[in-house]
DNA sequence: ATCTGAATAGTCAAATTTGACTAATCAGGT
DNA sequence: ACCTGATTAGTCAAATTTGACTATTCAGAT
């Protein structure tokens, strides 16, 4: 469901095609939903035909014709339904990495502890990445600084699980 | 990926049934991964064609029989494989409730506190349960340990922009 | 002028995931 | 002894998601 809000949400800030729109989402949203291209393709076809969007054929340069979507009265209700569920939601993140975590006692520790310090390495280049990233402005905002205090608490805690095994070692 | 995982390690301790898996994993691992019931019996049938675990009919009491799957070697070692590749690699959580906040300053500021503080109570909800869940042992528990600092850290988040939003009204 | 690799813009079959459904058994009340 | 609702154990068609593939255009090197 929020994969189609995010999509009608930036359609409802300016109209755009399929590949823009993955590229966006690529670039700057892949935090809060991953969102793969030939998915994005399905569901604009799939909202075109529940009415929510329309295309329309443009060409820019040489460049073959693409459809360029935006958003119908029904689709604008649609996103505002859409968020309030969002937003009024506690929609729990799902942390794929701790199920490893959950079976680290079947490994020994020192291996254990060497596998965690290399996702220690990629987390950190990720913290570094987003604290970098160029400010933007409104909510968009809000939400990389989300990232961000989340990254950091992330952090903390897998130094202090790596301490924890350490110690016992 | 880490689906498997989780059905693996789990048949590497006992084995277990399909519904029997399924219901530990909706108990006590929904935070990490959510894994539909249909869904589990279409991986146990993938990984017993796959080799990695093997079907035996058991019957109890008067019910009809059941698949109790467990590890062959093979599954063994697709299990240390995955584990390995899970503790070394950082799979980002994601947050779909991060859509709707992106898109914060499409709604009137009065709707968007209102809104977000139900989604304020249902985290908070979580917290609780997750602080008051009894205690297990080994890997188990550090996982549990991880849900609770992140569901403090998303309160405290979230509290800070209800209230930011709040001082601009 | 041509070649090469990257960027743009998709399509499609196959794999995965889901929700809705079935059906048997059990526990408790009446 | 019978009824009712919960629990156990699954199946299946439909919806969604993915990875691999295609094809065109563009930018820069040669």
């Amino acid at each position: 469901m929020e994969r189609e809000l995010l999509l009608l949400g930036l359609l409802q800030q300016q109209e755009m095609h399929g590949y823009q729109l993955h590229e966006f989402i690529d670039s700057y949203m892949q935090t809060c939903v991953d969102l793969k291209k030939s998915t994005a393709y399905y569901l604009l076809e799939k909202m075109a035909k529940d009415g929510f969007i329309t295309p329309s054929e443009e060409r820019e340069g040489n460049r073959p014709t693409r459809q360029v979507y935006s958003l119908t009265p029904a689709g604008e209700t649609r996103f505002l339904e859409l968020l309030r569920e969002n937003l009024s939601t506690f929609l729990p993140a799902l942390f794929p990495g701790d199920t490893g975590i959950t079976f680290l006692d079947k490994l020994p520790q020192s291996e254990a502890i060497a596998l965690l310090q290399t996702r220690r390495e990629a987390l950190a280049a990720e913290l570094d990445r987003a604290e970098k990233a160029p400010v933007h402005t409104g909510s968009l905002q809000l939400m990389i600084e989300h990232q961000i205090v989340h990254l950091r608490s992330e952090l903390d805690w897998l130094d202090h699980v790596i301490n924890h095994l350490t110690e016992q070692a």
